[in-house]
DNA sequence: TAAAAATTTGTTATATTATAACATTATACT
DNA sequence: AGTATAATGTTATAATATAACAAATTTTTA
């Protein structure tokens, strides 16, 4: 256990938990609705929590869905350097982890000589399993 | 004149236009209200367009502010590949056309060797001007 | 340990972003 | 000309996110 999750607060750890305990990417509203049980009652509560845990790496914000993912990589911490595969099918995300990638973007620079303090990056695709099932439909 | 730009339609021009008129990207809002002159009036005429312009790669969306900017490379078409530079101070967006990165985006395979159909990549930082604001302040 | 500072909470209201639904009109295709 | 496709205009509403403020809790420092 260390430093970071010990100093997580109730909510905080709420809103994780539910989150950690979900395959799929969640939505803020649908992470609402679902820990009302335990005592979070409106949104504020929820994105206060949510803006937190990004901050502190435990989770991360996909954009192009508007919706929140935990970490799956121990280190990830602010500035976020972040790369996810989406599928454009069932929309599950995983998050990648390729150092040689990593590399890549850590060392980009633009034309200016301009460093960066972070990045995100997503992949868009068809991810095995739709795939499968999409050949399994044109057998029919 | 090629065929794409002919085949757009009197709303998709009205916000294409203003948003090639901005150096800094904009939001539907923010268009809806500057083209209200111009006849459109509701919020569905404008993300209508918008989705259009998106689809044929006249502009594109920056994910994570909720904003659309134009294409600054002629051929940037679906599925979209898209790279940027963004200011976290000034929010300035700038796209980025670097061959050896796209090439070793469009090359990357994730575990499985799954091949991905496009992507969005979005890097963080201070600009240029920016950062000489800032230097400026600390000289007094 | 007591005061001060920082963080978190609870709450209400509201701002911002985006889409559903449906009738109508314009454009492209054969 | 007739059909299909795309775009428009409109009203209403859904979905996402933040402002503002008082109260409680936790952490820090003296
Ligand atoms: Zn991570
Ligand atoms: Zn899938
Ligand atoms: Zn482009
Ligand atoms: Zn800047």
């Amino acid at each position: 256990m260390d430093k970071k999750s010990k100093s997580l607060s109730k909510n905080q750890k709420i809103v994780l938990d539910f989150i950690q305990k979900n395959k799929k990417p969640v939505k803020a509203y649908s992470i609402l609705s679902n820990v009302q049980k335990k005592g979070i009652n409106a949104p504020p509560q929820v994105y206060r929590a949510l803006d937190k845990l990004i901050k502190i790496g435990k989770i991360h914000r996909v954009e192009s869905q508007n919706s929140f993912v935990a970490c799956k990589i121990s280190n990830c911490d602010t500035p976020h350097k972040t790369v996810f595969s989406i599928c454009n099918s069932c929309e599950i995300v995983s998050e990648i982890n390729d150092p040689k990638l990593f590399k890549n973007l850590k060392d980009f620079r633009d034309k200016d000589g301009t460093v960066f303090d972070g990045y995100n990056l997503e992949f868009f695709g068809t991810c095995k399993s739709c795939k499968n099932k999409q050949i399994e439909n044109t057998k029919h």
